[in-house]
Parts: structure tokens; sequence; C-alpha cells
DNA sequence: CTGAAAGCGCTAACAT
DNA sequence: ATGTTAGCGCTTTCAG
């Protein structure tokens, strides 16, 4: 095994000086063909490759971007990933995952990666900047980032969303045409961006029918399955016990149907239940659960073309790029009994 | 904004040479105090930070390790991500992700990213060499990958595994335990070593049960929920229907439950069903699924610890790490009828 | 169309 | 303990 082949070893073999097999190499179009072919000969035969770390130096690129996420092990990502990862490797691009489990350190971290040259760019999926860099968002300027998922408010860089509220009405709007009054929502962690939305999305839905909403009904949770479980215990000790849920994500859905299975309601006999993301096993759980499903492979691809404009130069980048979501209407949700109206 | 600093421009501020401030810099301790502290202080007031991808150069390495999966929206690996990734910042790596798709092609490109210098090491958990690499595949010798998930055979590199036969074997005996004798398996898809392997535990309990698997007890899947459906829907289209069902993974145990409630039949009542994986919505699945468990960020965790080892020329690696795994108990089974045995 | 030469920013011998 | 020097392997002016 020699050791591997430089850019000088095929050079000398093909009788040329080193620019031209770069040139040759890089399909510039610069190089005659008698010796363009020479040249791809040597370097096929000596089983040329050329030294990434070496161009990356000379370049000033790493050809890699970082994806940051909260938790990379939630569910709700999978497809993201895929997205991001095949969009990326059409354009030459290699993704690095970034995990920031919501330490501040860690999201600074990564910023700090970008600015070292590990990646040319980074889509931030966790709905924070570093404190250092919060302090003026603006100046953020033109740092090669796009924002997904989650927005940061404020901040100029440039976004791919969904509409959380629309889509949140949407769902309860669904409720409400099937007859439902007494909708609770079980909302994630406040005051994540996220949550608040798709709150708002709730009321507005409930305001547009005329409806109050009780207090105590839309209890807070942190989107995990422990935690649907447990408000809606809560909700149904209440007097005025809800006909319907609207819930955060699928996640803490999952934890309260089973709940309510344990309170031996039936889903959606007695209680409809309606979630948001939809889940690679939302569709299976049983009963098939009534959900807003983001295109979530669409938005990781999405957003890697953004970013990949914005690596360019591009001069013209939508700031906003809004997604559109579908509720899945499935087996979780069904008619308000009318002795309940 | 003044463009970044330079190690030179530190040097010059602090009155030393590259090479001093390189040193105090990389903490080797070569540094005397006085120097050192003005060293810092210097590339603290400039924001100094090294240049990645000229460090790498230099250095001939990337700090960076490749981790290859089949698909990376395949929610099993979630958790593995997460150990690899937790085990490689801590030790300065950054992961990059690999999604081979079975794509031959892909496959091999990894390989090359490799060797081009794009990562330091590789966690291959897609079961399989290029074929270009496989024609001899213990030559692969000192390569910096290690095997993790997917068994390869006749293959020198350390692998982290569990035991397949093992686990398998001892779910079907807790059917047996149950008193169930028209026990089906429903493979994953064949010759791949893992669904074999399964496969074979499967037997080896209902051979060592004295049992004989009937023809058409052994229907191979894909993975995949649909399949499940589709082939719990065939083995109970016989006359000697099962009374249990040992399936390959948890994804297959969804589609045959969901089949089974659509038949009217009860799980556990009428028909019990084990898993394999333990997926993260298992638990919360109706019926919770008795699986195996795998302790996937430990799996995870030991992959990259091995790689680690074998960047680092350790002398000493262990050729197969193997984890145990843990049958989890839940309610898709129980008791067989009486009247069936 | 091709060659010569410079240099990306860092680290590691080697010398003092 | 610090400085000097060389060079990692490539790309890209600038000349010709």
């Amino acid at each position: 095994m020699s050791s591997r082949a430089k850019i000088k070893d095929i050079a000398e073999r093909a009788g040329v000086s080193p620019a031209t097999v770069s040139r040759a190499l890089s399909d510039s179009g610069l190089v005659a063909e008698p010796t363009l072919s020479r040249i791809r000969e040597a370097a096929q035969s000596l089983d040329y490759r050329p030294n990434v770390r070496a161009r990356n130096l000379r370049t000033q690129k790493s050809m890699a971007v970082l994806l940051v996420v909260r938790d990379v092990s939630n569910p709700f990502y999978l497809e993201i990933f895929k997205g991001v990862e095949a969009t990326a490797r059409e354009a030459g691009y290699s993704v690095l995952m970034g995990n920031t489990e919501n330490h501040p350190g860690r999201e600074l971290e990564y910023f700090d990666m970008l600015r070292d040259g590990h990646a040319d760019g980074m889509i931030l999926m966790n709905g924070k900047l570093p404190l250092s860099q919060s302090r003026d968002p603006k100046q953020l300027g033109r740092l090669p980032i796009v924002v997904a998922l989650e927005l940061i408010e404020d901040c100029v860089l440039p976004h791919v969303q969904i509409d959380n509220v629309g889509a949140a009405c949407g769902a309860v709007k669904h409720l409400l045409s099937l007859g439902h009054r007494r909708i609770a929502h079980i909302c994630g962690p406040v005051p994540e961006v996220m949550s608040v939305l798709r709150r708002e999305g709730y009321r507005k839905a409930m305001a547009a029918a005329g409806l109050a909403i009780p207090e105590g009904y839309e209890p807070i949770g942190d989107y995990t399955i422990a935690s649907g479980a447990a408000l809606c215990r809560e909700l149904f000790s209440r007097a005025d016990k809800p006909t319907a849920l609207f819930i955060g994500n699928d996640e803490m859905a999952f934890g309260a149907i089973n709940e309510l299975r344990r309170l031996g309601l039936d889903v959606p006999g007695d209680v409809s239940v309606v979630g948001f993301d939809d889940l690679f096993l939302s569709e299976c759980f049983y009963p098939p659960l009534t959900t807003v499903s983001q295109p979530r492979a669409q938005i990781g691809q999405l957003a890697m073309n953004q970013l990949l404009k914005v690596m360019n130069g591009d001069a013209a980048i939508e700031p906003l790029v809004e997604i559109e979501t579908t509720l899945k209407i499935r087996g979780s949700t069904g008619p308000a009994k009318t002795s309940d109206n």
C-alpha cells in the first residue's frame, strides 16, 4: 500500500504541472484534450483522491453544514434529518449533527464551530440564539444561518416555518365542527414560542366560536408522554370535564389517550383528541390519532435550500418560507355526544 | 468588524513567536508563566479562535467521525445518535451523518469520505461493506472503522453487537412459558444477517421445546408496519392459526396488532405478541408491547468508544463487544387459552 | 492553454 | 522556555 498519491505525483506522471492537474480534475474546462485525458488516466492509475483538508484550507470552505437541534433523539426530527441530508448531499455538503440539550454552553459552542470553520453554514432548529448573540439579534446580519421549525423572534435571519397559529386554529375548528364546546388545550412549555403560538391558535378558534375558556383549561406540559397523561388526569378530575382535547404535540396526546383509557373513557366515543406533529406512529396508534401533519422532509429540504442560497451569497432570499400543514382526520375524533351540548 | 485574528497577530501583540502562541494555546505546558498569560490576554482581546481548517491540514486530522446508517429516518437510530454524539463530543469529535438508503454507490461514497479525510473514523451501522471492499473483507485490517448494530460476516473489523439469537430465543421462551405452542414468527428481510439471526433464535427455542414449525409459520416481511399487517392477516387465514406471534421488530408488531384488532381478535386475550427493539412508542402503544429492549444509547456510546480506541491506535481492542438485552414484559402477552393447548 | 510561485493558518522538528 | 524554519496539499493569481 503506497501512501496516498498527491497532486504532485500525478503531475509528474502526466508530465505537467500541479496547477494543470488541479484544473483538469476540477473540470474547469481550461485544459486541452490530449493533456486532459492523460491527467485523468494518471489520476486513475494512481488511485488519486484529493485531500479534503488541504482543499478546505485553500478554499476557506468546509463543505459541511451544522444541523442544530434541541435533542437528537426526538423522533420529530427524523424526516427533517433526511430532508436536510438529501439536499445537502446533492449540493456536495455533508451534515454535522448538533445537539444542544438546551444548554446555553452548547448553543454557543455550535456558533463557535461555525466561526472556526468546522462548517460553512448552520440550520438552527433549537429556537434560540446563544445569549452572547442575542443581545443584538438584528446584528446577526449575513451570517450563514437559517432558522427552521422554531421561530426566533426579532431575528433577521431567514426562517422556514409552518403557520403554528393557523394550524392550531384549524385543528380546534375541526373539534368545534364536530359539536364540541368544552375543549381544553394541553399546552407545551411556555414561554417557548412554538407552544405559545399553538395556544394562540386554540384561543383564536375558541374566541371565534364565542366560547370562553374556563380557568385551568390550558394546563402546561413539557411535550412528554408522561406530562400528557398527568395533565389529562387533572382535567378529568374537574366538574366541567372537557369533551375534547387539543394537545400541543402527539407525544402528550398519546399520554392523554392512554390515561383516558385508564379512566374508562372511550376515544372518540366519550372524548375526542387532536394532536400536533403527526409522528411516525400516530397513524398506527390506537385509535389512530387525528393530528396536524407537517411535511417534515420538505421542511428539511427547504431549510437546506435556503441555506445554500445564503452561503452562495444570493441576493434575494425570502425572509420567511412558510410551509403548509394539513389536518389528518383519523380515528381519535368524533362527534360530541348530544347530551354534552 | 476586523477580519479574523490569526496566530500571527496575537504573536505580534504579545511580543512572541507564533510557535509560542500555538504552544500556549494548546496547553502544552511548555510555556512559562509571564508569557503564558500575556498570550492568553492577547488572544482574548483579539477574540482569537484557531482556524480549524489550517489545523486539520497540519495535523492530518479532522476531528470528525462518520456515522453510517441505512436510513436516517428510522426511529430505531435515535438514541444511538445520541449515544454516539455525546461520546464523540466529549472526546472533541463531531459527528457526520451518513445515509446509505442501501445504495451501493452511497456506501462506497462514505468509505471515500473517510479516505479523503472528511472524517478520521467511521461507525458502520448498515451491515454492509461496499462491494469493492468486500472482495477481501479480511484485508480491511486497521482501518478506523467500527461495525455496530448489524453484523458483517467474515470481517475483521471490531464489532459492537447484541446477541440476536439469544434475545430472540428468550422472547420465544417467554411465550412458551405462557403455555403457547402454536407460535409463528414474522421475520425481517432475508438474507440480512439480523433477520436470520432472530429467526435462528426462534427456531432454537421451538426446537428446545420439541415443537415443529409448520410450513408457512415464518413469513418474511420488510420491517414495515404494512408488512406486519399483511403477513399477520395471512397467518390468521390459516386453519391452524397461531396463538402467539414473535415478530422481528416492533414496527411489524404494531402492524400485526392493529390487524388483529381488525380481525376482532384480542391481544393478549386471543393472541400474544412479542416484538423486538423497544421503540420509543412501544410502551405507550395499546396494548403496551412486550418486546426485546436494546440499550441503544449504550450501543452508540460503546461503538464510539471502540472507535476512539481504534483511532488512537490502541493495541488491545476487543473484536466483539456484546451488549445485554432485556425482555420487557408488558401488556401484549398473556397466558394461552387452555382450549388451545 | 500551461507553468511558476505564492500562500491559506497552523504545528512540530530542530535549534538555541 | 522560546524562536526559526519548514511544510501539510491544494488552488489560484500572474505570466507567458
